[in-house]
DNA sequence: ATTATCTATAGATCTATAGATAATGC
DNA sequence: ATTATCTATAGATCTATAGATAATGC
C-alpha cells in the first residue's frame, strides 16, 4: 500500500487541490475529513500522514486556491479581470472561484494559521493588480495605488459576497454584481471600459 | 412546566436574539441547536416546539439581526455610519455588528429561505441608507442613488469581511478599514467627511 | 384538555488515533 | 526497515424525535 516519494507528493497535492474546491463549495464545516478524502480518492486514515489536523489543510488549500486564481488573472487586462470576477458564472460556481469571495467569512472564525494564509492570499491580490494594465487611472499617484487596489478588491468580494447571499434567480443578486461591475469600469484609466 | 402565551413568546423572542449574536460569532455551522437553546436558558428539546428546524431559526436570526442594526443606523448621519461600521471595534465584536458581514459567506450555503431573509435585509440596508442624510454626492440623480447605496454596502461588507479574515493585530487588516473608510467618506456630499 | 418545556435517546455525523498491510528504499 | 495507505474505532459532537411532566387556559 506504500508508493513512491513522487506518488505521495502528487497525492498530497491532489488532496489539497480537492480540498480547494470543496471548501470554496461548502465551507470548512461544511465537508469532512472523510469525504474530503474519498473525493481525492483516498480513505480518511491517511489524512493525518499528510496533514497534522484539519486546519492545516484550510491553510494550504485557501494558499493554494489564492495563488492559482490570481496566477489565471495576471494574464487579463483590469477591464477584463473585472468583467469576469462580477459575472453570473463565477457567482455560480463558487468551486472554481475567488477563494476571499467563498471562504473569507469562515477564515475568520478559523486559527490564525488560516488567517495568516488569507493575509499573505490578500497582499498577493494587491500585487497581482498592480500588474494588470491600467487598474488605476493614469492621473492618480503610485502612493494611492496599492489604497485603490485594496478599495478594488474590496469592491468586488463584498460585491459576490452579498449576491451570493440572496436567493437563485434574485434581481437583486444580479443587480449588486451590475452595479458594481460599471462602478469598478469606470474607475479604470481611458473610460473605455465601460 | 408550561409557560403563559405572552412567556412563550417572551421565550421564543429571547431564543432569536441569542441565537442571532451566536451565529454572527460562531457562523451557521458552528454552534448547534443544544448550545443555543442552552445559552437562552432552555433545554434543546424544546427548540422544536418554536421552530420546525434549525434552517427556520437561521433565517429568523437573520432578519432580527438586519433589522435592528439598520434601526440602530438610521439615526445616524452618513459620514457616522461609516466610521462606526468600518471601525476596529465593530470588527471585533461580530456578534454585535452587521449581519451581513458576519455570515453572508455562511448564507450563500443554506437553503433559500435564509437566503431570501438577507436579500430582505440587504434591500432593507438600502432603503436605511437613502434616509441618511448625506448619503451621495448632491449632483446624483436620484436615478443613480440606488445603484451607489448598493456599491457604499458591497464596499463596507467587503472591507470588514477581508479585514476580519485577517490575523489578529494585522497591519493589513486596518490597513483595509482605513482606505476603504476614506473612499467612503469621500464619496459623501459636501466632502466635509474626510 | 392542551401544551411549553423537560429528559432521554436514535441515528448520523465529526476529528483524530491505533494497529495492520504491503510496497518502497536502503 | 521504513512508511503510505488501509480498516476499524474511540469519543465527541450534531439534528431531530419520543414520551413524561406540570402549568396554562378553556
Amino acid at each position: 500500500m506504500k508508493v513512491t516519494k513522487a506518488q505521495m507528493q502528487a497525492n498530497r497535492a491532489h488532496i489539497v487541490e480537492t480540498a480547494a474546491t470543496l471548501f470554496r463549495e461548502r465551507g470548512y464545516d461544511g465537508i469532512g475529513v472523510a469525504d474530503l478524502m474519498a473525493a481525492a480518492g483516498f480513505t480518511h486514515g491517511g489524512f493525518y500522514k499528510h496533514f497534522g489536523a484539519k486546519s492545516d489543510l484550510m491553510a494550504e488549500a485557501a494558499t493554494c486556491g489564492l495563488v492559482r486564481s490570481a496566477a489565471k488573472a495576471e494574464a487579463l487586462t483590469a477591464t477584463d479581470f473585472i468583467q469576469h470576477y462580477l459575472s453570473r458564472p463565477h457567482r455560480d460556481a463558487p468551486g472554481q472561484g475567488c477563494t476571499m469571495a467563498a471562504l473569507s467569512g469562515d477564515a475568520a472564525r478559523q486559527p490564525e494559521s488560516v488567517r495568516n494564509a488569507f493575509a499573505e492570499g490578500i497582499e498577493g491580490w494587491v500585487a497581482t493588480l498592480s500588474g494588470l494594465s491600467g487598474t488605476v487611472p493614469d492621473s492618480v499617484s503610485s502612493a494611492d495605488m496599492r489604497a485603490e487596489h485594496i478599495r478594488v478588491i474590496a469592491q468586488v468580494v463584498g460585491a459576490m459576497v452579498l449576491s451570493r447571499a440572496c436567493p437563485d434567480d434574485s434581481p437583486l443578486a444580479d443587480e449588486i454584481l451590475d452595479v458594481c461591475r460599471q462602478e469598478a469600469l469606470s474607475r479604470l484609466p481611458h473610460g473605455d471600459a465601460v
